[in-house]
DNA sequence: ACCTGAACACCGTTCAAGT
DNA sequence: ACCTGAACACCGTTCAAGT
């Protein structure tokens, strides 16, 4: 919406470390992490390299800053404070209130609002390839730094919400964050390897190889990965990721039945339906 | 045990890929993740560059044989099938029967395999701290590769002993291996850089610098984090790790309830005991 | 078949010098 | 205060040439 402002007078802007953060996202969105260089990003700015230092210390300092910056778009599609509010990125179905109200103060039962935490993460790792490795890095690079903190923050409020009690709260949303880190780190473009988010041709062609390619293995030695090349293939990431998410949660909530707020029960595992349990 | 054979003949043996792969992970236990380079390598090996690429391809590829080697060593204490033993690399306490009997064909419940294999993870990773950003590299970079492989193989096993319905295997497995992934990524030296695996002092200084930090957060933005900044400081992070294990756990025998295998019921919570369903 | 090592095409970062 | 851009110290990788 409202699109305007674009290439013309982009060259004598000023240059602000907004702006080079901005520019770094365009260009690992079109070209992948290993076009993000200072060279390249004085091309697109028309700058010196120096000009880029004046601004923002050092590489993996624009790196976290960039990655941080798709987090909270990701995770609150309004603007966060600094800053524009970045390209209209709506994530393609997240949940269904999407729109004045942003996953972190959302609506929906706890179990919901988690959900689309996760669901607003998983999309933009959909969206911004790159994502994946960064979110990555900058989880063992930088265990609490401002991009484990506000998913963290996003998880926990949920956390809280559901009534687990106060002493789990830190290891129950540790679990469900990382859960969710090695889940959109691992769902990713089934595909070549930079840039566009891979078609639905190249997915299903990689995990027809992968499939087949498992079946070969020896049965001495991959005895479990051959019994499941078939449902490998055939999987749904989306669908999976928030199967896991739901193991989690029913974990969650066996665990604290009893203390956990009325009003939500379980996770109601999605695709199944009551089973057990009298 | 058995030193021999150290830095004397080291010199004039045969290069071998297998001796490319051992010095490298020789060179980032000791130096960290940015000292290993080609150049390093020819320094160690006493051979030139293209020596190296006549062996190995490119550094990538010996990045994710050095990992892989480390993993395999992790996860099953004897000689793997190519090259030697490992450095005597036993983790500190991973499970009680420890010898002979690696952990992909352990004997305790498949509770306590699935344990043996995280635990065993973790302490590489303590033990390797290089290992954590290479494990999220390989995750993200080669979904599917041997490294993604053989920890899918371990967990798999134990997963498939516990009863679990067959088309849920896949999504089981994923879920755990995805905790697992996100876990060991973060838990990771709370410390300086790179090399040593952190003394407790200084993990304790980090984890206070954290905590006070975590304080002074606008409680405005950051109202769950302020919450828990003093359970973060007081965490242990084996602990905590199992305790996520075992939520996941829960999950699997919550959902799966009735179909599993008996002689192992839910995963008994540490720390805590029974509570609720009568 | 295996190895040498100079050379190539890149990096990130610094810093005197300009305005 | 902010920017320029040449220069520095590094990379990974290649390849003619040797044995």
């Amino acid at each position: 919406m409202a699109p305007r402002t674009r290439q013309a007078e982009r060259r004598r802007q000023v240059l602000t470390r907004e702006r080079i953060i901005e520019t770094a996202v365009e260009l690992l969105d079109a070209e992948g992490e290993d076009a993000l260089t200072v060279r390249a990003l004085t091309g697109r700015l028309a700058t010196g390299s120096g000009a880029i230092y004046w601004h923002i210390g050092n590489m993996s300092e624009l790196l976290e800053a960039a990655t941080d910056a798709v987090v909270a778009a990701a995770l609150d599609p309004r603007p966060a404070g600094a800053g524009r509010a970045r390209d209209t990125d709506r994530a393609p179905e997240t949940g269904r209130a999407r729109g004045a109200v942003g996953a972190l103060e959302a609506a929906g039962t706890p179990q919901d609002d988690i959900r689309a935490v996760a669901l607003g993460l998983f999309d933009a790792v959909t969206a911004h390839p790159w994502l994946a490795g960064q979110l990555a890095i900058q989880f063992t690079r930088n265990p609490w730094g401002p991009v484990t903190l506000r998913i963290f923050e996003s998880i926990g409020r949920p956390v809280r919400a559901l009534g687990v009690p106060q002493t789990d709260w830190f290891t129950t949303a540790s679990a469900l964050v990382h859960y969710l880190l090695g889940a959109t780190t691992q769902t990713r473009r089934h595909a070549g390897d930079d840039t566009a988010p891979a078609s639905e041709a190249e997915r299903a062609a990689f995990l027809d190889t992968a499939s087949s390619a498992w079946q070969e293995l020896d049965p001495g030695d991959y005895p479990f990965i051959r019994a499941i090349a078939e449902q490998m293939r055939e999987h749904d990431d989306r669908e999976q990721f928030l199967a896991g998410i739901d193991l989690v949660l029913t974990g969650i909530t066996t665990l604290h039945a009893g203390s956990l707020s009325r009003g939500a029960e379980g996770p109601t595992p999605r695709g199944r339906r009551g089973r057990g349990s009298p």
